[in-house]
DNA sequence: GTCCTTATTGACTTGTGGTCAATAATGGCT
DNA sequence: AGCCATTATTGACCACAAGTCAATAAGGAC
């Protein structure tokens, strides 16, 4: 049995002068322009108030395309907060292992208040869970401050010193926590200078270490 | 499902003999129920796994009972969200405040500790916003901290000295954040027994508060 | 040109939040 | 008792958004 393709011609013949134009473009290049697509949008809205129709007419591509790239909705939220995790622990790994310990942290905490003020809010959504208790995005949230407390401490000379402390683990997550909440109360309204901030941060994980290994501050 | 409304109506008839009762309940009872059986449901599944018809066949009752009660999803669940903070916060504000400021703050922690062991799930969900960026839900979240903040250093003889500070409430929130963290953290896996983490805590908030006012420590 | 691959479409299904007019308990009043 | 106003309760219905899929056409290889 043939199909009905002459129908389907006369029809759109028909209809439309000229026939809509198919822009067929490469695979990386669309998935390239859908992520950021989606990352803005997911920046500016918040997760359930962007529909994937309206991403896909921004797109100018039928929704059925989109499916094609990302097989879910989910997919691809977490395919741009991976990209945005990244981003901030390559922000935070770029500082050179070599400085003294005191200094590096500094320009690590730089480095984060940079990435925090840039992509505001992006950086809520990444550390405060955009999406209500998905397996995957928590993921990569703990996997990011994972990475991040990794990157504040690893190479440190404190470090081999702290290892094997019971509270060392939970007291390094634990600062970040306190990072992490000053940083968005800080973004709200800001109380102090940005500079007066990365001294409060630094100087409260000094005192933290303190509290965890007493013989180390003298 | 496509509608087969005649069939229906004689299976109904042939199939019940005697027609279902109707259970009246009084307003206030069955809005205390649904509010248990929404809790129990969010806190065992995440926001949109519970779904409404769902909640409604576990409750008896039809959906259009529930939306009488409760306009839409999220007021269940933002109704549910105030009751468990509303305990949380009645749990710390609950210790006397007369106590001298080191053992309040122990005792403030104990009880902290207590509510987030035995409502562990749902205090994630609090203070992890269950939800993607609701106002209303952030609105709540933000409420339990500030209230929470407040019971921990209301009253204190450290409070006078400190509410000038610049850097002060960004440290109380700070430090909120590394109890937060530093539970969550704890509740999935115990690295220390309790008792050593209440310590960790209330030593860290001694070692934060000298440093925004280092002439308090002496 | 012919064939093959695959990017692309659009109509369709499904599931779920939300609405609403109709209905049946209930309690008060006479 | 009977009537009436009130209101808890129902179930059919709608709207809209996520996700599916067979069919189609652009582009390259030969």
């Amino acid at each position: 049995m043939p199909p009905r393709r002459p129908i389907r011609r006369v029809l759109r013949a028909a209809l439309d002068a000229r026939p809509k134009r198919r822009v067929r473009l490469d695979n990386d290049e669309r998935r390239a322009q859908l992520l950021t697509l989606a990352r803005k949008a997911f920046s500016d809205r918040s997760y359930d108030e962007v529909s994937i129709d309206d991403l896909a007419r921004e797109a100018k591509i039928s929704k059925g395309l989109l499916y094609h790239y990302f097989p879910t909705k989910r997919d691809l939220y977490v395919a741009g907060l991976r990209e945005i995790a990244e981003e901030l622990v390559l922000t935070l790994t770029s500082v050179p292992r070599e400085l003294p310990p005191a200094e590096r942290v500094g320009r690590s905490l730089d480095a984060y208040l940079d990435f925090v003020t840039e992509h505001s809010r992006a950086y809520v959504s990444l550390l405060r869970g955009g999406i209500g208790s998905d397996p995957e995005v928590a993921g990569v949230i703990t996997g990011v401050r994972k990475r991040l407390a990794e990157s504040f401490l690893d190479g440190s000379p404190l470090q081999p010193m702290l290892a094997g402390k019971p509270g060392f683990e939970t007291a390094v997550r634990g600062w970040l926590g306190f990072v992490e909440h000053a940083s968005i109360d800080w973004l709200e309204n800001a109380r102090m200078p940005r500079d007066q901030l990365r001294d409060l941060l630094s100087k409260v994980l000094l005192a933290i270490m303190g509290v965890v290994a007493p013989q180390l501050l003298s």
